[in-house]
DNA sequence: CAGTATGTTCAAAATATATTGAATATAGGG
DNA sequence: CCCTATATTCAATATATTTTGAACATACTG
């Protein structure tokens, strides 16, 4: 009875593989590539392209540059395997880790976008608040700094929010939950989950 | 030279417009929706649909179903203007909360995935892990499930940082910076952002 | 309650994105 | 150094998403 107990193991661990790969599309990939990295977070040890093509059912030439995406975000590192040309890729198991790495990819870049427009836009703002001929000009002026002064309080914030996230500080005020605290399986236990129902 | 200054501050407007459209597409909403919001952002009282249509340059579908979106997620809200019988749109202004509405929903459908998905495997994993005929399955099942129970340790985290975030006590951790702290403007003043160059 | 202004839906068209096979590059082993 | 196994690039194709015009629905207003 082997043969059964080997299906749904595979069956399980494609349950989990799914799930996975659909949570990571919300982090920017590409469902693809989420089951790429799934598969590798789930392998027994490294794989290679050819074994994760055949695990995804997917050409070289996309699992090549899925892979190449997931190493450049960090979440998989290439290793080399003495007496194999091939080479190997392994995922990064840690969850922490990719989700502070991309929040604070995703925050750097929101904060550089507007930033840049600030630098660009305020000076002008500033000047027609004070000095346009047309007190109407002035006024919209006025209250469009407003709106970017506001901004920038913003901006500081998500830069704190980053920082404490690069830093590790963030588990100062959020710590990392024992591993495995409480229940160490069964029962449905709600975790916190406090959904306002809609 | 009044035509010149206006013209400056629609310049200006554009900039902050694009900026903060390109920003939203982090968050999950396409370019031309994410301008549908700027555009109100910057408008100077509540918009109709047929005005933004103008300022965007999109259909009126187009507009309309977009606006949609921005009023599922919180972004705008519908207000209604006496004497007029097109609907009024204005844009929720408060960055901070657009944010944290975001993150939260985004890792309580995170966490809701991969829950679900854990309910549904571990108690295949623990028992295999105990009871399978072969010793390779049960290794191999102990070594996922083990998987499993570190990825929990992720969700109550991040189930955590969700509830602190929808709570606001996020803002006891980082407190909202002081409308314009220093700097009403001018120098490119560095503001933690801490890039590590790669 | 008819006529018109407004908003929404939906199928088709336009656009953008992801995937692939084939050609090309790279490097290891004999 | 050549031959072969492997990886990557790229133009073509397939797929998914967004946008739209036109038909439809809704609801004021006279």
């Amino acid at each position: 009875m082997q043969e059964m107990d080997t299906q749904r193991l595979e069956q399980a661990r494609d349950v989990m593989i799914s799930a996975i790969a659909q949570s990571m599309v919300a982090y920017g990939v590409t469902p693809s590539v989420g089951r790429i990295y799934a598969v590798l977070y789930f392998a027994e040890s490294s794989l290679t392209l050819d074994e994760i093509k055949d695990e995804v059912a997917m050409s070289k030439a996309s699992v090549s540059t899925g892979i190449r995406e997931l190493i450049d975000t960090g979440m998989v590192v290439k290793v080399w395997k003495k007496g194999d040309r091939k080479d190997h890729y392994i995922a990064g198991k840690d969850f922490f880790k990719n989700f502070l790495s991309f929040m604070v990819k995703m925050l750097r870049l929101e904060r550089g976008t507007i930033h840049k427009a600030i630098e660009q836009t305020e000076p002008v703002m500033l000047e027609l608040a004070d000095h346009a001929a047309d007190s109407e000009i002035r006024e919209q002026a006025a209250k469009d700094q407003a709106l970017i002064s506001g901004s920038k309080a913003y901006l500081r914030w998500i830069m704190q929010l980053a920082n404490a996230m690069e830093s590790g500080e963030i588990f100062e005020h959020f710590p990392r939950p024992e591993r495995d605290e409480q229940s160490s399986g069964r029962e449905s236990n709600q975790e916190n989950v406090k959904h306002e129902e809609k």
